[in-house]
Order: structure tokens, then sequence, then C-alpha cells
DNA sequence: ATAGCGTGATACCTTACAGGTATTAATAGG
DNA sequence: CCTATTAATACCTGTAAGGTATCACGCTAT
């Protein structure tokens, strides 16, 4: 076979026409090169040049054998810049978990913040539960994730990007709907609830029964999406407990009012990723997320 | 920069992602491997591979230089048989300059069994009167021509390919169209005629007035196109002297009837090519050509 | 714990071959 | 016919490739 330092030197002389002015391109002496390119004539059995006393020509082949060491070459020189922009993470794929309720919020901000910071990440999203994320993360089907506590510190990194409130999601022709006030929990006694599923949205669940008691017969249906429980609302099935964020929503016919026990921050949201991660893409785009999850703090 | 072997070096780890097995399959032992992966990731400045107590894992820019490698090596060793069937003649460009006549008669059988017998040999065609093949032949821009005699023996090789003779073509119309024996070219007399350009049909214009004479006042047209002389005889313009190939134009209202003095091979075409030249389809299709001639002669 | 095994890295040697200098061979032009 | 141009050859030297022997590290199993 033959080296890619032959290639260059063929695509030197074939480009000159002359052994010596191609020897002086490649900043070495004529005789040497002479014996390389013998060299890799014989290596593929072919006359790639015809030397006549005044120079070179090029035989039929070795056009053509021309292009394929020029397409070699050039591929040659460019995989390293390739390999070194994705190794510094500018270039690459970042496959991001979130969770429905996410997509409301944070996600967007993000989204558009890496794409413009960092326009060479392509970014695959995938909408999945909390639990759902760590085993993918586990897995290595996703890089990152948008989920809610709580994390095994042992298995995954993570840091805050959101706190909102809770709130009370009430129908436009509820009593309660033009209350200015902030609604109390006692004031929930009774009514019927729209409540968050216990396996795919455990965290809401456990956030909303540590707030208030609720009784079985006051649960009117359970589900795991927020945009759900708002439609429900909105159908008049009841009131539910749902994060600020989703006033973003826009539902006509349902208001989302602040309920007095919630603390402003008792809702959060981390982003989640594994610190042995091999992905370069992820250590670029982790610092973007960690000031994501700073200015949401201030502001 | 790094070199094919490194990158075939590569490859066999990535894919083997076991240094002693990759060693195996290159057919050298494991130490020296490790220095080439080592220097290519020096030379690159990028961790391609993660080494871990029971094996490798790729690194995301691994992933993607494996992928260029592959290109790489698999364009490597395509490069070389491309050059070798190149040299071969079995597969090229083969520039082909044929007179408009020629069209009618060997163009397609040569074109034809260059196709079957040569698939890899592409034929670029391109019609021009006998001078500027010549002339095309000696500046290199055709390979070989279809041309009329005669030629400079110094300057290219021909072979006789085709003979015919010369025949009278006559519109439908005419006294002499009916005729069954062959016409004398004293019955031609007073005729008015078509004859062939001096200047671009010099060999057929020398042939006919080599025949019989030909007074000026009897000349109506003047042209270098077979096609064109044939079309004005419909046209009833006068009569034209025309190799009998032109019977194949299948022209109606014109009747090609035999001369009494043109011998049957009066009119030859032959394949005209340089003896220096360095295209390999050339030699590859020359002695198709010959045997091409060698049955029109018999046939 | 610790002995043993599997795996990649290092130390050191030998040799092949790249590139250098000096020279020759071939050809065209004056 | 001599000279200038250009590629090829002869010969030398140093770099770096590959080989063998060995080390270092981390699991696994007893």
């Amino acid at each position: 076979m033959f080296t890619l330092d032959q290639a260059r030197a063929f695509v030197a002389v074939a480009e000159e026409l002359h052994f010596g002015r191609a020897a002086d391109r490649l900043h070495m002496t004529q005789p040497p090169l002479s014996r390389q390119i013998q060299k890799l004539e014989r290596a593929l059995g072919v006359v790639l040049l015809l030397r006549e006393s005044r120079g070179v020509r090029l035989t039929e082949a070795g056009r053509a054998f021309l292009d394929e060491c020029r397409h070699l070459v050039t591929k040659a020189e460019q995989a390293p810049r390739q390999a070194r922009l994705i190794a510094a993470g500018e270039v690459g794929l970042l496959r991001l978990g979130y969770t429905a309720g996410s997509a409301f919020s944070i996600l967007g901000p993000l989204v558009a913040s890496i794409r413009e910071e960092l326009p060479g990440v392509a970014v695959e999203l995938d909408e999945m539960v909390t639990a759902r994320q760590l085993g993918d993360l586990r897995s290595g089907r996703i890089d990152i994730g948008l989920a809610r506590p709580p994390f095994d510190a042992d298995e995954v990194e993570s840091t805050l990007l959101l706190t909102e409130a809770l709130m009370v999601a009430v129908p436009g022709d509820h009593p309660l709907a033009l209350r200015d006030a902030p609604i109390s929990s006692s004031e929930l006694r009774g009514e019927p609830l729209i409540m968050h599923s216990p396996e795919q949205a455990r965290y809401f669940r456990d956030l909303v029964t540590g707030l208030m008691d609720v009784r079985d017969d006051q649960i009117s249906h359970t589900s795991s999406q927020v945009l759900t429980m708002v439609a429900l609302v909105a159908a008049g099935q009841g009131l539910a407990l749902v994060p600020e964020s989703a006033r973003r929503l826009g539902m006509a016919g349902v208001n989302i009012l602040p309920l007095r026990e919630s603390p402003v921050d008792l809702v959060q949201l981390h982003a989640v990723w594994r610190g042995d991660s091999t992905n370069p893409a992820l250590s670029t785009v982790l610092p973007l997320v960690r000031r994501l999850g700073e200015q949401a703090a201030k502001g």
C-alpha cells in the first residue's frame, strides 16, 4: 500500500509537473522525492507520470489518481479539525430529556441559548417523566435531563434551575375564581380535586399531600400531565394544584391563584447529568445551564 | 499529521475495543500499537480512547474520528484499483471525432461494440470535418477520428475502416429516376449539380472531379454535408454525387443510383489516431476498431 | 486481605527506511 | 559538440517503526 505522504508528494509533482519544484514545495530535496514516486508507482503497479527530458507529463491513470489523492489529502486534513471541535464540545449532539412541565418554563430559554451561544451543538429533545430520565441517563440514552427531585447523588450530579410556587387552578365560574387574597388550603376541603398520578408524578403528589389533607373521595381524576389537569379544571371537573408556570398555558376559563400555604420556592426543577459522561458537548453546555439557574434564582 | 497506518490501527482498536485483539488483527504486537495510538492522539491533540482496566471505550471525538478514518482507509484502498483499471484501459474516456458522413455507416456499430465489449470506456462524440479532426488529434482534444484521407503518416496512424461506391442522388420525378442500369457520367452533362464544398469537403470534391467533368455553370449549390445535399436533391435543386451510405438516410423523393464510373471502393473512411497517445483507453479500443475494419472489408 | 489474571504502558533493542549530499545519465538547444 | 536542464542512482546517516521483556494497575475470587 501507499502512504499519505506519498499521496501528498504525488499531488505536488502532478501539479508542478517538475520534480525539483515539487521537492521545494514539500521542503525536501529532489532525489528522495523521485524515489517516493517510484515506490508509489511500484506499489500501485501503474505508471502515473511520463518522465521527459523537459519535465513530466501525467498519464491517464495519473490524472485519475491525482483526483483521488487530492480528496484523500484534504479529507485527512479535515478529520483532525473535526475531531478537535467535537472534543472541545463546540460541535456535537446533546440528548436532552425533559418533563412536560419544564416545557412551559425553562426548556425554551435553555434550548434558545444553546442554539445561540453554541451553534455547533445539536440538541435532541425527548419528553419523559423524571423516573425515565434517570434510567436513560444511567444507560446513556440521554446526556442531561430536566427533572424533579429527589436524585441519588451517587449516580448523578444536578443543579437547581428553577423554583416556583404551587398554585390553585380554579374554573372561571367557581366562587373562588374572583378571590383577590391567596386561597387557604382549608377552603379546598370538600372541593373535587384533580390529583397527580402517584407513580408518574410522585413528586407533585408528595408536595400536595405534604401541604394539605386530601381525602380519597375528594379525588375526581388523577393525571401525570399538568396540561391534562388544567384542561380538566377548564371542563369543570374540579380544582387542581399546579406549578405557577402553568399560567403560561393561557388556558381560557381557568384562573390560577396563589395558595397561602405554598412557599414561593416549593416546586423545584433541576438539571441532572452523569458526572462521568464522556460527551464533551455536555461539559460545554453545563456552564450555560448553571448560569440559567442563577439568573432564575435572582430574577 | 497522522499516517494511514495510524488510521488503520485506530479503526482496528476502535472496532475491537481491545489493544491485544486489534494488534493480532493488524499482524503486529500490542506495545507498538499502543504507541501508535498514543502518537495519533498527540498529533490530533484529542483523546480518542478511554483506557479502562477491562478494555477500551471510545470518546465522542473518537467516534467521529472513527468514521473519518474508515472513509479514509476505504478510499485509500479504492484509489489504486481505479488507477489500475484506467491504466489497463478498461475504464476511461475515449474522445472520438467523426465526419457527418460516417454517422450513417460505421459510427453506430463502432460505438455499440465499444459499449458492449468495453463497458467501462465512456465515448465522447464530436462531429467535425476531417481537417478539424487532424488538428484536434494533434492538440490532444480528441483521441481518435473517423475521417477521409489523406493523412500525414508522420503525424498520425490510421487504418481503413470502410469503402463504398460513389452514387448519384436523383429526384424521384427525374427521367433518370426509373433507370435500372447504372448511370453513366456522360448522362449527367448539363444536369444541375449540388457539389461538395472545396474547403470543408475537399476529399469528395476531388473524387468527383477526378471521375467526371463538372462545368462551373452546372453547379447549383455547394455544401459540406451529405444530409444537406440529399435534402437539396429532394427539393429538386439538382443531382448530387454521394456515398452509398447516404441510402440509409431514407430520404423520401430521392433515388440513389449506381454510377458506372465509380469503383465500389472509391470512397474511403479511416480511423486516425496519434501513435504516441497516452490514453490507455485508445490502446484497448484499437483492436476492436481494426476488427471492425476487417469485417467491413470481407462483408 | 491478597494472590492471580487480564490489560495497557514502558524500557530497551534492532533494523528498515526516510531524507540528505554527491554524482551520473539522458536529452534538448545553441 | 558542448552546455544546461532535469530525473535517476549511489551512498550515508538518523529517526522511528516494530519486536521482546517487563511493569503497573485494577478487578475478581478465594
